[in-house]
DNA sequence: AGATCTTTGTAGCAGTCGCTACAAGACGAA
DNA sequence: TTCGTCTTGTAGCGACTGCTACAAAGATCT
């Protein structure tokens, strides 16, 4: 099974590039076939069905940002909240790293009619953001665990007034929460 | 034109009733039709065609949520930033209004592709909610509508996190930003 | 009453969806 | 070489999508 392994996951892949660049909406077989140099029929062949193609598809998407967090910025305290903060907006909103920020939108709101591999990502998504952000707190928060949820909570509302062009909103919160030194 | 006004209304509103409940991704002309008691086929006579459906029914869920938020709570000052985050927590929980975001949610994921009424909808709904939040800061807040846009961008985040989950992320961002007294 | 305009039902079109039946080539084991 | 498994192409099914052609009622005006 190893050759089918290989060609699974280089389909993988470039089904992944397909759904970053189209997002889920437009993620139907024969699109996603053809991205990835095939057709349905052997996607069905490969994975079975396009349920357990998506969960495979989605489990790849989280670890794939999960690891492009990790390399993007380095692993120490930042001097302040706002400047950890300025610095993962920058992130979330770049080039490389915003694609993954939309599908995982539009992923929470699969994730909200409870299907599990939705709601499994999700989670692990949020776990490694969490963690990531904890590790690179200023020194001396006497929790940095809660500190990281607070401002991973404010990222992803952050998110959604970016989607609706609500900047001034963005600005206002990100002053009130963690003022400019 | 009155009569087919009328008519209009009464669609609009089983349409409403029939997306808060199923969501956007089942909404297609049939089942919307038979929600409302009538054909597709009359549908598009009334409409003139989906898109243009779709934009009524959203514009309209808009201010239906906005109308809704300002019966649910009183107009007065909250005792606390705390207290006023905790009665819209709960409110936006409830049976009543969290149809409405689950729906709001699903909106926002769409208005990332760019679409205008999708984007005017949410610009409605988040300035509609700044500005009732703001009228219920506690009172001597110096800048009530920039606190008011935090805790908007605060609870839009935490929604992210209640659709997946994540109960001990979002009180440990409430506990860290607006502490108990 | 006759003409005209609005509203509605029936039926269907062309396209897409996930998926499958069938058959045939590829390829290693005997 | 022959067998059996793995892999793949072709073609299509039944359900659904938004939408429309056609025709027939109903309402309104002269």
């Amino acid at each position: 099974m190893s050759k089918s392994d290989d060609t699974k996951k280089a389909y993988l892949a470039a089904m992944s590039a397909y759904v970053l660049k189209h997002g889920f909406g437009e993620a139907s077989l024969r699109p996603l076939a053809k991205a990835a140099g095939t057709s349905d029929r052997m996607l069905i062949y490969h994975f079975g069905n396009k349920d357990r193609l998506m969960a495979e598809l989605i489990a790849g998407l989280a670890t794939d940002f999960t690891a492009g967090l990790n390399t993007v910025l380095p692993e120490v305290p930042f001097p302040s909240r706002r400047a950890l903060l300025d610095a993962v907006l920058a992130v979330v909103r770049s080039d490389d790293l915003h694609p993954y920020v939309r599908v995982w939108q539009e992923m929470t709101a699969l994730a909200a009619k409870g299907e599990a591999a939705h709601i499994g990502a999700g989670q692990a998504i949020v776990d490694g953001f969490v963690d990531w952000l904890s590790k690179r707190m200023p020194d001396g928060d006497p929790d940095p665990n809660g500190t990281a949820s607070a401002m991973l909570t404010l990222i992803e509302g952050i998110h959604v007034m970016d989607t609706v062009g609500r900047d001034k909103v963005v600005s206002d919160a990100v002053d009130a929460i963690y003022p400019k030194t």
